[in-house]
Order: structure tokens, then sequence, then C-alpha cells
DNA sequence: GCCGTTTTCGGCCCGACTGTTTTCAGTCG
């Protein structure tokens, strides 16, 4: 049982709670639990396992949740969660996925209609069966029928490059509308989440301009769902959804702030004002009693007048950020300026589409001060990856081009393959020519955990290793991350002075924002890297800052903030361990 | 069910849109 997997009965015991029209704080606690324990940087069963007493210190788990959660570890059930099955049909859950479907619907469905699953109400509404109930005629038959239709072509989460590639046409389409001043991204694409399950744009405007006709005309929707004065929702042909707020510019700020999330942050600001005799919505900050305005036009306005600096839009997930703020101690994030050069990358030589000195001239002309050439190693015979002799070979050549160039420098190194045993692809003697040596698993994805953590930790013990890439190879929406004990790989990165890699690619982001933050917890340095396999991939390099944010990073946790000098004397030292 | 710089009891974010209603419930974010 994994965190995802106890996240999922606490999500489901919330939803049949709420059918059974339970208390919805009680609803809510459970969700909130569900939605804490799907962040949790470390399993729940280490957790346990090492000391129950612990799990006091997870927010928004008390008693009764600590017990299941012990519950869940030891017996691998939920009596709670079985006994509510009990009473309602599992098949009641999928009905929720309907869009516009509540659970007060459900409920009624399954006592009117005895309706237990999508299927069945598909039927119902075809029949014109549905219109017999209260609150319900023919239009929402339509509706419901439309929403499962959407839902059976729905894709899921979009990745956040995916999800801009399409906002962005969007946002110029909107900024040409007559009367508007200000179009701006907010919600999870603002946050940099890693996927985005859909895009809200907040559009600031005079009186009376049409933003919203213009908008639901755009060419690329498929389907309006709603549109009102000042809010619109619609579906694009690519299934993305996206809504549009239409405010005026004097609660530009607050609506920001309000569109932008996460809801839990924005719950908790709220709760906060609420003890101040505050009230915060979109449209400002205002005096509960005297419903006086107190702002709204900027967001540092909105954060002021609840007592706090401004939080950066990547840290609000109720996660510490608001206490932080408080105290005065939130991160002096990354910037992508920071940058002075790029630790991972391709070329013709492997797999890339460039030349090393293509590739070069890109990252110069970006302004860094340096890159690490790092190809596969011969066991990626796919991608044509180097043995000892190439390596060899490439080290001179590398040396030859660096005589040219002033004022940058190529890093020589290699991306070498952990094999299933732990050992490195290549010879000691080779990988210690080089400048840097990142490591990384391409194979054999399906060990336990436990094997999977040797065999990294054995290739960090070598002594040969500088970095460990793309540390979970995960591709997001496509493929998992391999099972892997990351604080225990944290502990043994520390031990031998190993830098773990944040892989910018869009698919990866790998280390995710949650282990960046566990990597910085644990004292242990980043490595923001882009694996470009062409010049224009080291542009990927946004990604990975926005992921770094999210992770809590600053300039000093990151190994490539740092001048060409300190890198080469922090990848020395760490090489003599 | 959780939580505490008013509290161990009594709170728990706030507003728009829709479809069905003659004044509002349900859903969504």
């Amino acid at each position: 049982m994994e965190n995802a997997d106890i996240a999922k009965i606490f999500e489901d015991i919330a939803d049949l709670l709420e059918i059974k029209n339970e208390n919805p704080f009680r609803v809510r606690s459970y969700r909130n639990a569900a939605l804490i324990i799907s962040g949790l940087p470390e399993s729940l069963r280490s957790i346990v396992e090492r000391n129950e007493q612990e799990l006091k210190n997870i927010p928004k788990v008390g008693k009764s949740i600590h017990e299941k959660i012990v519950e869940i570890i030891k017996t691998g059930k939920c009596k709670f969660h079985d006994e509510l099955f009990k009473e309602l049909p599992p098949g009641l859950l999928d009905l929720l996925e309907v869009s516009g479907i509540g659970p007060k619907k459900v409920q009624l469905l399954y006592d009117k209609l005895g309706i237990e699953s999508v299927e069945e109400l598909e039927k119902a509404a075809k029949e014109g069966r549905l219109r017999e109930l209260p609150h319900m005629g023919e239009k929402t038959e339509e509706k419901i029928l439309k929403a499962i239709q959407e839902l059976k072509s729905h894709k899921g989460r979009f990745r956040i490059s995916l999800a801009i590639s399409y906002a962005e046409p969007l946002i110029e389409y909107l900024k040409k509308i007559p009367g508007v001043t200000e179009v701006e991204p907010a919600g999870s694409l603002r946050r940099w989440k890693d996927t985005i399950g859909d895009v809200d744009i907040l559009v600031t405007c005079k009186k009376g301009a049409s933003v919203m006709d213009k908008f639901v005309k755009y060419p690329e929707v498929k389907d309006v769902l709603s549109k009102g004065e000042t809010k619109s929702t619609v579906i694009l042909k690519c299934n993305l959804q996206v809504d549009v707020r239409a405010l005026e510019g004097k609660s530009f700020g607050a609506a920001l702030q309000y569109f932008t999330g996460s809801k839990a942050h924005n719950i908790a600001i709220r709760d906060r004002a609420k003890k101040m005799g505050l009230k915060v919505s979109e449209y400002g900050v205002f005096d509960e009693k005297t419903d006086k305005r107190l702002a709204g036009k900027t967001e540092e306005d909105v954060y002021k007048a609840v007592g706090l600096p401004f939080i950066p839009p990547e840290l609000r997930e109720n996660l510490g950020e608001i206490e932080a703020a408080e105290k005065g101690k939130l991160p002096k994030l990354i910037e992508i300026q920071d940058i002075k050069g790029d630790l991972h990358m391709h070329t013709t030589e492997s797999d890339g589409g460039h030349t090393i000195e293509e590739m070069a001239a890109y990252a110069m002309q970006k302004g860094y001060e340096y890159i690490a050439i790092t190809e596969h190693s011969k066991a990626l015979g796919i991608t044509h990856g180097l043995d000892e002799a190439r390596v060899l070979k490439q080290i001179d050549r590398i040396d030859e081009i660096n005589r040219r160039l002033k004022n940058f420098r190529i890093l020589k190194g290699i991306e070498v393959d952990i094999k299933a045993d732990g050992s490195l692809d290549l010879d000691a003697d080779v990988l210690k020519q080089l400048d840097l040596v990142v490591a990384a698993v391409h194979s054999k994805f399906n060990m336990t955990a436990e094997e999977m953590t040797e065999r990294i930790e054995s290739a960090m013990s070598t002594g040969l290793v500088h970095i460990i890439a793309h540390p979970t190879a995960r591709i997001i929406a496509v493929r998992e991350p391999y099972p892997v004990d990351m604080p225990k790989l944290m502990q043994a990165a520390k031990k031998y002075g190993i830098i773990m890699e944040l892989n910018s690619y869009p698919e990866r982001l790998d280390l995710s924002d949650t282990y960046l933050r566990l990597a910085k917890d644990m004292g242990v340095m980043a490595a923001i890297s882009t694996d470009s396999h062409n010049r224009q991939h080291m542009d990927f390099i946004r990604f990975g800052i926005h992921t770094a944010r999210r992770g809590w990073l600053e300039k000093k946790d990151v190994l490539n903030t740092r001048p060409l000098k300190e890198v080469l004397r922090i990848l020395k030292k760490e090489a003599q361990h």
C-alpha cells in the first residue's frame, strides 16, 4: 500500500460520505487528509514502520485518520471503507466523474431510479426518464449525455508544456479583443504544476466589453459549457477545458490571487482573514463588519491586507508557505537568470541532433559560462552509446575545441548507465578522466523498491559518480516512477556527496517538486539540467526552474548557478569520496 | 473529522452559473 493507494481510500470515503449526505466538514477532513498524503515525500509505510507516533506531525491527520492509516498498513484493508461499499455500490463513484453530477444527484439517481453506473445513467437519460426527478428536466438530460460523451473522450490531465502550447495562442486572441486591458493565465498553469487539469485565464476589461461573446467564438472552441457575464467555460477541440473570468481592473490583484489558487492555499488564506475580521473574495479584501474595501488592485496588496508578504505562485499549495511567510522565512526562490550552465546534454555522437560546437554556440548565445557533454554509454546500444575508446576520443576532441573558446568551457562528461547489479557501464580509469560523471538507470525498472534503492546506492558508493540523472525515470502520464526509497536515497546522496538532477524535460520533471523539497530539507544539492537532444531543448530550462521553485529551491541549493571555477571545485571534491 | 494568539467546543471560504424553480438547490472552481 503506497501513499497514492491510501489517499485514494480516503478520497473514496469522502465521496461516499458525501453521497450519504454526511456532515460536509467530516467529508472535507477526509479530502484534506488525502491531499496531504498524496503530496508526502516519504511513504506512510516507512513512517509507521519506524515510529507510528510520527504520524502526529502530519497536518490534517488526527486521531481517526491516524488509526485508519495504521490499520491500512498493517492489514492492507480499511474496515470503514469496506462497510461503506457494502451500503453503496462502487459504480456510484464513477457517476461523480460525470461533469454536472455531484453527490446530491448521485443520491437521487440511486434512490429513485436505482442507477448505479455511468452506462445506466446514459440509458436513463436517452429514455427521458431523468425528467421525472425533481430539479431535472429535458435540458439536464441533454447536458448529462454530453458530459458522458466528454468523459469517454477524456484525456486526463495535460502536461504543462502541452497546456501552454494551447493556452498561448488563446491568450493572444483574447488580448486583441477591444476593451481588454490585461490577460493573465492563472490556476495551476501559473503555479507551474507538472500537469494541468484545466486552463484558467483572467481578463480585465472596460465595462461593456464583449469579452465573453468573443471568447466562446474562438475558432478552437468545441463546446461551450457555460457562459455568463464574468465567467465562462469552454472545451477546446484538443479536449482541454478553459475557464475565463472577466473583471474590472480594480479587482485584478484579488482575482489573480483567487484564480491562481491552489484551492487549499486560498481556503487557508480566507480562514486566516476571517480570524482577522476580514473577508477575502475575488473582488477584494473587505472589512467583515463595515464591508469597506481594503485591497484588491494588486496581489501584493491582498497579501499585505492579511498581514503577509507576497507569496510566489509556485509555493501556493498550503504546504507550509503561509507559516513561512508569517515568520518572514519564505525562501528566496531561484530564477532563470541564476543559471550559469547546463550539465546534461547529448550530441550527434550518441542520439542528439546537433554537434558539440553547435550545442556550445547555442549555450553561449544563452549567456552560459559552461556546458557538459554527457553522451549515453555503450549499454544503451539503441542510442549509439559510447564505449571506452570513443569516450577517450571525445575527451581529446573537446580539449581541442576548448582551446579555441574564450570565456566558455565545455566539460567532458558522460551519462553512464547504472546496470541492474549497480555497477557502472564504463571502466573506472576512463570515468576518472572525465570532469563530470552523470549516472542513470535506463533498464530493468521492475525491481522492488529495496532492490532499486540498493542498485543506485551501490553506484553512488563507487566514488566515481557526481550526479544521478532523472532519479525516478518517470515519464509524465506515460510511465510511473520506478519504486525507490527516496529518503534513503537522499541519505546516501548526502553521505557520498552526490548531486541529484532535476531533469527539465517537460515529460520528465524528475526530481518532482515534492522530492526536490525533500532534497533541500536533507541538505542534498540539485543540478537543474535539460538533457538536451538538440540545441533548442536547452530552453526547457524554464520548466526545470519553475519546478525547482515549486520545490522551494534557492540559488544556493543548485550546482549550476555557480560560476565555472566553483563547479569544478565542487566536482573535484565530490569525486574524492 | 480536524483544529486552537478569542477556543478542548464550535466553528469550518466564497461567489458564479445553470436549470429548475416562482425563490433556490446543486455543482463547480
